[in-house]
RNA sequence: GGGCAGUUACCCAAGUGGCCAAAGGGGACUGACUGUAAAUCAGUUGUCAGAAGACUUCGGAGGUUCGAAUCCUUCACUGCCCA
């Protein structure tokens, strides 16, 4: 039950009671328990955020039981209320379809391939008709749905909260019945979805109520706000081992002992010792936060990337060096410095770049270059802000 | 269905006829500094323009006015109260 998250001590126990209990009556039966975590595809990226419960799914794995992940490929035409305060814009199933192809490739990063069932919730929701909907419905009271935070919060504030939205925790939870469900991941902010709906309807229907593992959540690169695509402070599986490395060191030192203890790979004691030898002072919390994101981007990349991602770090942001992999540009005869950066994407307006001139944000080999209209004389480098790098060249 | 309130830039939010490209906060960006792309401090943050200035923007459309984010009409959406 290492990094998990309830909001209370008797939930805890109890989920730690039954899950010993679900444990040793499928090894009766001489079955693997049936463990699944789903995640909506609502966007193209999967983050780090996620790879927290795909860790403990793996988890199971390892111990032999059989893990599904679900692509929500059905809920995230709702979208979870869960992660909000707001409604959440109703994707289109295009966009729903063309997300969902990405997913599975990255959760492989965490999961074995050979031992991963890919289901999308799609297979059983898109089945239901209106009667199936009512009944599910009526295992549940308006009040259940109030009683909980995110809804509550936006009642007294006045904000709208759509029916629709209601559906979700029902399609949550049917989608543990149609599986079958022993046991569901999901972070903390999925605790009604899991221990109330799903854990109900099962028994509405007949099943054995499912043990939730409910996760801790990380927050994202703000060190404060959950990670999430809406509020823009992830980091991508995707995003390459320097950039990946660089976000990491980006989150501010506050949020180290929930990275530590949700996405590394590093066991409790050695966190603990980190954290007293933060507190005494002995350790530098720049190198703390280094081992941190050389650790975590050695899990997605491999220790030989990590490492060079470090260095790279260290070059570029703590020597100011010009880092080794950058863009090239060919130079049109006769563009401006101005041209080359709306050309090239480092500015979106023509405004946008003339105030980077004038902040002095733009540097060719190391100098400033004072005004956007100056051409320049390829070869070199030219530096936008402090992470933006180009190298030109002469077509 | 009826009554009332509201819709402002990336987000929150002020502004109720000219001094409004629009206060303040958040975010983002740039610089300084540093222990890091943390923290802190300063600046920038509609577009086009080397300054002056011009243009577009305050839910949509139309109107009143020399002049509108501000007034009127209408449409759409949201909340509250009543049914």
């Amino acid at each position: 039950m290492q990094g998990t998250e309830y909001g209370d001590d008797t939930t805890r126990n109890a989920m730690a009671v039954e899950l010993r209990e679900r444990l040793l009556s499928a090894e009766k039966e001489g079955r693997p328990l049936r463990v699944y975590c789903g995640y909506d595809p609502t966007s193209t990226d999967l983050h780090l955020g996620h790879t927290i419960t795909m860790r403990k799914l793996r988890q199971f794995q390892e111990s032999g039981h059989e893990v599904t992940f679900l692509i929500g490929s059905y809920t995230a035409l709702v979208g979870d209320p869960s992660d909000k305060n707001k409604a959440r814009p109703v994707l289109t199933p295009e966009q729903v379809a063309e997300n969902a192809r990405t997913y599975a490739d990255q959760a492989f990063r965490i999961l074995d391939p050979e031992k991963t069932v890919i289901r999308y919730n799609g297979e059983w929701l898109s089945g239901l008709n209106l009667l199936d909907l009512i009944r599910l419905g009526q295992n549940f009271t308006v009040q259940q749905f109030l009683a909980r935070e995110n809804f509550a919060v936006r009642l007294e504030k006045g904000e709208p909260i759509f029916l629709h939205e209601t559906f979700y925790a029902l399609m949550q939870g049917y989608d543990a019945v149609a599986m079958h469900t022993d046991v569901q991941v999901g972070g903390s902010d999925q605790l009604f979805n899991i221990i109330v709906a799903g854990r109900k309807l099962q028994e509405a229907l007949g099943q054995k109520p499912l043990v939730g593992i409910i996760t801790g959540i990380l927050p994202g690169t703000d060190g404060i706000q959950r990670m999430s695509k809406s509020v823009g402070n992830v980091i991508p599986i995707n995003s390459g081992p320097a950039d990946m490395f660089g976000k990491l060191m980006s989150v501010p030192d506050v949020a180290l002992g929930k990275y530590m203890r949700l996405t590394t790979r590093w066991l409790p004691p050695k966190i603990e010792e980190i954290e007293n030898e933060l507190n005494a002072g002995s350790l530098h919390p720049r190198d703390v936060k280094m081992q941190v994101a050389e650790e975590i981007v050695g899990i997605f990349y491999g220790d030989a990337q990590a490492s060079r991602a470090r260095q790279t770090f260290v070059k570029t942001f703590q020597q100011r060096e010009v880092p080794e992999d950058i863009p090239e540009y060919s130079i049109k005869p006769g563009q401006s410095a101005l041209e080359i950066l709306l050309d090239a994407g480092l500015a979106s307006s023509r405004s946008e770049a003339r105030r980077l001139f004038d902040q002095k944000g733009v540097r060719l080999d190391g100098t400033a270059i004072e005004r956007g209209d100056q051409t320049v004389t390829p070869p070199g480098i030219l530096q936008v802000g402090k992470r933006k790098f180009l190298r030109l060249r002469l077509k």
